[in-house]
DNA sequence: CCACACATGTAAATTGTTACATGATTGA
DNA sequence: TCAATCATGTAACAATTTACATGTGTGG
């Protein structure tokens, strides 16, 4: 699934520009999907070329004209069709795991300093954020979410909880280890052969 | 953090050749980093071309030569500031997540199907190559895994299973609501409005 | 007989991020 | 005064995936 796709279902949600649809998919994608200007602006060209989207242009002064974009029937047709086709694919790219995996060979400082941080960013999406999204979504007026939308919601939520009381858990240990390990003259126990261990 | 790293970082466990590596990053890092031969087999070339790993050639017949690349001592060097300069970034890209977004918009059976896969696809992680890769790392003989290695592992095993439990237990009643939202002739709900909620 | 494991590598295509260019208004 | 918000867009760069190219041995 590209960006294209992805601008057109936000659109189905209604019109809205290309910078709208960024702060869309920052508070309701954040934690599953990220698209910057540079494949938005790009995405939202080629729809409206295949006629999915149409445009409005809006004069503004002292900046650019606003463009607002609609949904077609037949991006609305595309989209459909696009989501019925697409892989359920879940990957995640995660640097901060590779560091953990490597634990070992960082200095036990930094080590604290990357708990800290994650600590802190999931706690600020977990409690803010999202907290903020949900409540802004219950608030009267505002059209119910339909129940996927709340499935995905709810499965971020649930994740982001585990992933970070595991890491507050476990942090305390593995700190202690790895100063242990650090102190102890043996940082050059022959770890190797975990590749092989089948054989 | 590229490719690169990563190879030096398996390379830090033991020698291995490109094949090797890639095997080893399908079993330990599957769940949050993934590498196909087309970067991999590049990205050896480069780390022996900068002399961070050295390479043995093992003659073969009926089969290229094997290439056994190991670490050398400015290779760790190199790995241990890579990691040390490395931002703690986390990221998740998950189709499977923007497509129960917009379940709505989904045939039913093919969301029921959606569901199922992603269902078996993580039991199948949690309950086949989690628990033999543990096992496998307990066996006598093999070298302890390092603390921060059993956190990475710990990480994806909590986070995969409290995802595994929320589908299943969020799956019935979102196919109820799906498919009663399908049958009562109000599909053109007007959805929209919820990017303006705010004002 | 087909698929898979073994084994390396390249090239094209895809896809996206980052940085740049432009510039007014508003609030701290 | 500095940063952020609003607003669009391009271009260079980075990184990866996919498919291709080549070929044998083994097991179902």
């Amino acid at each position: 699934m590209d960006t294209r796709t992805l601008c057109l279902g936000v659109l189905s949600l209604g019109e809205m520009s290309g910078y709208d649809i960024k702060k869309c998919l920052e508070v309701s994608f954040r934690h599953f999907f990220q698209a910057s200007y540079g494949s938005i602006y790009p995405a939202l060209a080629e729809l409206a070329r295949q006629g999915y989207v149409r445009v409005r242009t809006i004069a503004q002064e002292g900046r650019p004209d606003k463009k607002i974009y609609s949904i077609t029937p037949a991006g609305l047709e595309a989209l459909r069709n696009e989501l019925a086709g697409t892989e359920p694919r879940h990957r995640v790219r995660s640097e901060f795991l590779v560091l953990m995996f490597f634990a070992h060979h960082l200095p036990p400082e930094r080590l604290a300093e990357v708990l800290e941080e994650m600590i802190g960013r999931w706690e600020r999406i977990l409690f803010e954020d999202l907290a903020a999204f949900e409540q802004q979504s219950a608030a009267p007026g505002v059209g119910e979410l339909e129940p996927g939308m709340r499935f995905a919601l709810g499965f971020g939520r649930t994740v982001l909880s585990a992933a970070l009381a595991y890491v507050k858990r476990q942090r305390p240990g593995l700190l202690r280890e790895i100063a242990a390990s650090g102190k102890d003259p043996a940082p050059a126990r022959p770890l190797a052969d975990i590749a092989d261990a089948g054989d």
